[in-house]
DNA sequence: AAAAAAATTTAGATTAACCTAAAAATATAT
DNA sequence: ATATATTTTTAGGTTAATCTAAATTTTTTT
């Protein structure tokens, strides 16, 4: 049988939260991320618990069991695959396209998922540096370091963000930082870690520790 | 407010069965169109009047409104954009799109259809053959020929099919009848009706009148 | 370790989209 | 024009996904 558009929401955020280690989710963090409430989320942990998809034990959180994580990853597979469309062949901004990937992504067709794959040239990145599952659901999360760690005088490169709201990427659009841009740390503030970096060995600007936060960088 | 899914699908299909003078569609065509009972569509039919998408008079059958009509437009645009797409842009044979095409015509995002429209070269057909619907709701059906209306000796474009049906493209297909190609009709056979005829002046065969009345034509 | 607080589940409703069976309206046939 | 058949609607249920309010379990605090 088919999973709902709700249930693939649901193993999705599910894995999104259980963070690399897979560790128990609880229902309130459902409740937050699915802006449900927690009654809500017990009824479906139950329907996904007897469909096979979730661990589940009364009052103990939720874990995904394999076949779960399979759907959860194919979900998050479509949607980085179609972000790439929306941004690279349709002429989106990244801060665009998240809404829209989040209905493309429950489209049910493999043989359409692996022809757009081919059509985007099996890219291994979506447009806001998150890595995109291969079709055997292999998920490889590079080891980017955030901003934050990297001493004065270093330079990285930028390769994703950990906050994907339009808000956060228009205003990284306005400072000139984008995917795969070099970033010196020039100075930081004591007072408030705002940190003084150039972009691209070209422009200066002062960027505020909430920003250097959501920054993911490569060391080279 | 938006609509729904299923809602959409009645609108569509309500524009399809009254066909081009918009005339009343019955109760009954409804539940064999969308595949429920009668006594569903009367409950949807009710909903949709009191949205002023539809004119409904108990036992009377329902027309579209103009407000109707629009929605419909646009989901038969979205549906006809998303084909080309399929079939150009990811190389999907004509006989395989209707059903993925079927789920994406309900991305809701007026951004989306027009930047696929402008990706595609504003397409002005999909691959059958059928126009598609500009932005601002214009259809205009050209005045095709179904091929059965066609003389001996007369040469015609392919142009469009009736019957969508997989198992028809197909045939097609290994008949080498494709959208766009020269038929020259050189004789009928007075018994069955069907028909000799010459493709791209090139290879010539037999096809049935079954055949015949699903092909739209056009003179020259 | 008991009390208080927080998290979670259960119980009982609601809405959208469907269903079956029965009633009512319309159309057809004699 | 009446009887019969067909179509459509109404009445009353079902399921998925949600809700609120109350009950229960777990966690934290004192």
């Amino acid at each position: 049988m088919q999973n709902s558009f709700t249930e693939e929401n649901y193993l999705k955020i599910i894995h999104a939260l259980s963070g690399r280690e897979g560790h128990e989710v609880s229902t309130n963090a459902l409740a937050e991320s699915t802006s449900t409430r927690a009654a809500s989320v017990t009824d479906m942990l139950r329907k996904l618990a007897e469909k096979g998809l979730i661990h589940y034990k009364k009052y103990q959180g939720v874990r995904l069991t394999e076949s779960g994580e399979k759907v959860a990853i194919n979900v998050i597979r479509k949607h980085r695959l179609w972000e790439v469309f929306l941004v690279e062949k349709l002429g989106f901004g990244w801060d665009e396209v998240h809404d829209i990937a989040e209905e493309l992504e429950h489209i049910p067709s493999d043989h359409l998922v692996e022809r757009l794959d081919a059509f985007l040239g099996h890219p291994r990145f979506d447009p806001h540096g998150d890595p995109i599952p291969d079709a055997k659901g292999n998920l490889t999360e590079p080891d980017y370091f955030i901003l934050t760690e990297v001493q004065i005088g270093e330079k990285v490169r930028m390769m994703g963000v950990l906050d994907h709201a339009p808000s956060f990427l228009q205003h990284l659009d306005r400072a000139g930082i984008t995917l795969g841009c070099l970033i010196e740390i020039k100075e930081i503030n004591e007072y408030d870690k705002s940190a003084s970096v150039q972009i691209n060995e070209n422009h200066t600007l002062f960027i505020s520790l909430e920003v250097s936060k959501n920054l993911l960088v490569q060391r080279r």
